[in-house]
Order: structure tokens, then C-alpha cells, then sequence
DNA sequence: CAGCATCCATGCCGATACTG
DNA sequence: CAGTATCGGCATGGATGCTG
């Protein structure tokens, strides 16, 4: 098979649209080293909704990459971990953070040129 | 400089803001191999609209991803084309894509496994 | 504690009309 | 041809209140 990027269901578009997620990437990295449970995810992740936290860690678990367990106690108490298949995820990150690292100098450095070749051509204001 | 993926100005956050987008995968394997105009890459990338056509390569540009080269001439002529930083980029789509598709079967499953269990599990309409 | 349901503001994006 | 400007629908996601 022979997939174009052009189709909507090629591989690494569906895979892309998961993993640009600003709460999937905190959360595969959250769980990286161990079991977290649902509070822990929440307070070591800062700026999460309770909402966004449920709907993305769903969303993981549908895809097979975390695991979801409920303890039947009281209070109730869920634990959250990677998959095997979650945890290759961290290799990816890890390939877009070389970059990133490597190049976010010089991303920076032409958005500064950018920005200001834009104000000096802008008569006023 | 340590950074972690919980700051905003994370790198790896930074990078995968931009490449997660849509249009921005679509417009750096329309340009991979060669320079193309405005309208080339309206016609090749299919159902993208002129405004957010316009609005990734502005982005793209001012990440100095993509070079953007006005001709004088009458109708207007402009051409554009992945910088030597822009061409790197590539690499990670590739990465992206390894990991996509041998691991696409797995995640497909899964979220139909999620599914069925889902609907058996609801009573009824 | 973990999560669902609801309401609502914001912002993205497409469609359309106009210009150098 | 390659844009810019504007309007409006609609999805995304935050805040709040309620439940097993």
C-alpha cells in the first residue's frame, strides 16, 4: 500500500493529527517513566481542564496507546499507563526534539527578521 | 538550556505546533521536490482554500522554511520553494511516517476494538 | 476522586467580494 | 495571478454544577 499524504487517510496524517495534540504530547511524556492516576495526570500537567484531561486520555486509550484501570474502591481510583505501543511513541517526540533543539536558533532568529522587515516597511501606526 | 515539554516555549512544542497542521505537511511534500507557484500548489493540494493557502506560507515563510520570490511581471508571478532548513523538516515527516505505518494496523485495530466493546456496552438507542 | 452534562466565549476557517 | 478584507457558521475548549 502506497499511501499519498494528499489522502486523509494516510498513516501519517492520522498519526500527525494525534500526536500535534498539546495535551497528547504532555501526557505521553507525563507517563513516560510510570503509572499515573487521574489527579497526578491533572496537577503535574498545569493548565489542563478536567475536560481536555478525560477527553484526550480517551482518546489515547481508544487508539491503544495508554491503559485505563479502575479500581472499584472508595473514592474511586483510576490509573493511567502507556502501552507497549505508547511507549515507540516516545521515540518519535524524541526524533522531533533533535530537530527542534538543533534548529529552533535559526526558527527564531527568521521570525525576528521576519517581524521587523514587516515593521520597517509598515509606513506608520 | 534543559528544556521541558510543560513550557510553552518548549522547542519540541514550538515544532510541533507547525507541523502539525494540515495544510503546512501538504504544502512541504508539494515543494519537496522543486519550486512551484501560488496556483500550482492550489491545484495540486486539493480543497485548500486561497486564504489559508496564502496563511500557511506566510507562516512557512516566516519560520524561514520557505522561500517566496515576487516576479515584476504582468499577471503576477510568484514562485516558492523549501529553504535548505525547510528541506531538513522532511526527515521528520519520514520518521513520522516509519512509525505511521508500521504501527497504523495496531491503532486501527485498537480503536475498533474500543468501539465495538463501547457499543455492546450501551443499552440501547 | 474521577467524570459527565451543560452552557457559552473564542477563534478558526470557508465563502465571497474586491485590488495591484 | 496572487493576493487582501470582511463576514459568518461552526467546532474547540473553558467554567460550572452535579453524580457514583
Amino acid at each position: 500500500m502506497n499511501w499519498d499524504v494528499y489522502n486523509e487517510k494516510c498513516p501519517t496524517r492520522i498519526v500527525l493529527d494525534r500526536i500535534a495534540d498539546k495535551w497528547t504530547v504532555l501526557i505521553v511524556v507525563a507517563l513516560e517513566n510510570g503509572t499515573k492516576r487521574f489527579g497526578e495526570l491533572r496537577r503535574e500537567i498545569g493548565g489542563v481542564s478536567q475536560k481536555m484531561l478525560t477527553q484526550t486520555l480517551r482518546g489515547l486509550e481508544r487508539d491503544g496507546l495508554v491503559t485505563r484501570v479502575v479500581y472499584a474502591s472508595v473514592p474511586p481510583k483510576v490509573e493511567y499507563s502507556l502501552t507497549e505501543l505508547g511507549r515507540t511513541l516516545v521515540h518519535i517526540f524524541e526524533s522531533v526534539r533533535e530537530w527542534a533543539e538543533r534548529n529552533i536558533e535559526d526558527v527564531l532568529k527568521a521570525q525576528g527578521d521576519y517581524d521587523t522587515k514587516a515593521a520597517s516597511e509598515a509606513p506608520d501606526e
